[in-house]
DNA sequence: GCAAAAGTGTTCTCGGTACACCCATGC
DNA sequence: GCATGGGTGTACCGAGAACACTTTTGC
């Protein structure tokens, strides 16, 4: 006969990869592991799933808990269950990862973990604890292909950007085809439509201010009631 | 202090939508369901993730006691754990498809539901126990779009096909974009150079036999190192 | 000889790519 | 006035889309 409590030997966790873009680099939030096992290495953000917690939600709230923010963009990705990927038991665990703006907030995070965080460049993050160099690829892998189909980047700039910042955005996104025309790559952001020029300059910069633009999310929603698809 | 027990109450499953072409039509392997809950309604075939084995080996587990295939495609796509998904407590499942090839098999399970089960078209394929029309949707769209950039539409057709049961299974996959333009499909398929004429023709149809092609994967793998992109 | 599907080329349009110089500001 | 990044237009090329008739077989 069928138990149910034969099978519930498992315990499941959901880690969610925090991009964030500053400084011209895409970075991801970090935590140093103060205990066993993988003591003193970087990890993935993540936590158990409560029993009465949505998979998102679990996700929603690790981000809450280290960030202060809610309502970002957050995209499942793909489970890992590998029988020992975790040294304590049977863990499988959701991977997700979310954008955020880095800029012009203070993250402040509620919970203890949040004094662990760092934010690291793509670049040195690696080594991580448990299977997470694998999860941090699968993710970074549909970010990129996700960031071509579909207008993700404006979830990791501030609200008003210059189209250069946008252009070191994708930059940074799709290395190593790293290099985009400058040219080409106005000409068909703007052909889109679906940025509003604010009629605002940058200030105090020491060279000619670039033009401010923000996305706007409503016509982008239209536009693709038409039919129209966002392509980079 | 932390209990890895407190946290081990949950089950998690795998279902596996196994998609085979057929007559012209695409068609998804689905079970009866012989005991409540949902008792006589359509499910997709799913079993319990032992505790000593891999997601994806439990995967094929579910296809090969249904079918006795194995080494077939197999791709996990989303996991699904809404608190309330299942009746009998909180069950996590992972949603995987496969893609086999119908014809030419005779395919027997080993499992006594492999007698419940029926290759249903996939436009009836609705109305499915539990949350499974989601799970299919999901699994359905990952399908459409993982076809146009990988060569996948080979491991639902037999070893020697001809171009028009090709270019039928994408019209199937791709509806209701079903209009493909014959001699547009055969230029650029041909044109990639991963398919062998095998200068074999049908016989027995009553109209001009059409030549038989197979698929060169050793070609495509050739062409994929040296940056080439299957695109239709 | 008739029904049924196989096979085959050309034209047009549009989007992608390559490419170089002047402009506005801070210091 | 100089250093720094902002901003702009054109020409070429190739891929995608549209489109209709002849060929080969079974009956």
């Amino acid at each position: 006969m069928f138990n149910f409590e034969d099978y519930a030997k498992s315990a499941f966790t959901v880690d969610n990869i925090i991009f964030g873009f500053d400084q011209g680099e895409l970075k991801i939030l970090l935590i140093k592991r103060g205990e066993p096992p993988y003591t003193n290495q970087w990890a993935l953000p993540g936590n158990f799933v409560y029993p009465n917690e949505d998979l998102d939600a679990a996700a929603e709230r690790v981000l809450g808990e280290l960030t202060g923010l809610k309502d970002v963009y957050l995209e499942q990705v793909r489970t890992f269950g590998e029988v020992n990927r975790h040294p304590l038991g049977r863990v499988i665990t959701v991977a997700y990862y979310s954008l955020v703006k880095i800029k012009g907030y203070n993250l402040k995070g509620t919970s203890p973990l949040s004094q662990k965080a760092k934010w690291v460049s793509i670049e040195n993050a690696t080594n991580l604890a448990f299977d997470h160099d694998q999860i941090f690829e699968a993710c970074f892998r549909r970010l990129k292909r996700r960031v071509r189909t579909r207008p993700l980047g404006f979830e990791l700039l501030p609200r008003k950007f210059t189209l250069t910042e946008l252009q070191q955005l994708y930059e940074a996104i799709l290395q190593p085809e790293k290099k985009i025309d400058k040219r080409n790559f106005r000409k068909k952001i703007l052909s889109m439509k679906i940025l509003v020029d604010l009629n605002e300059a940058q200030e105090g910069v020491a060279h000619r201010p670039a033009k401010l633009y923000k996305f706007d999310k409503k016509k982008y929603e239209k536009f693709v009631a038409e039919g129209f698809n966002f392509e980079i």
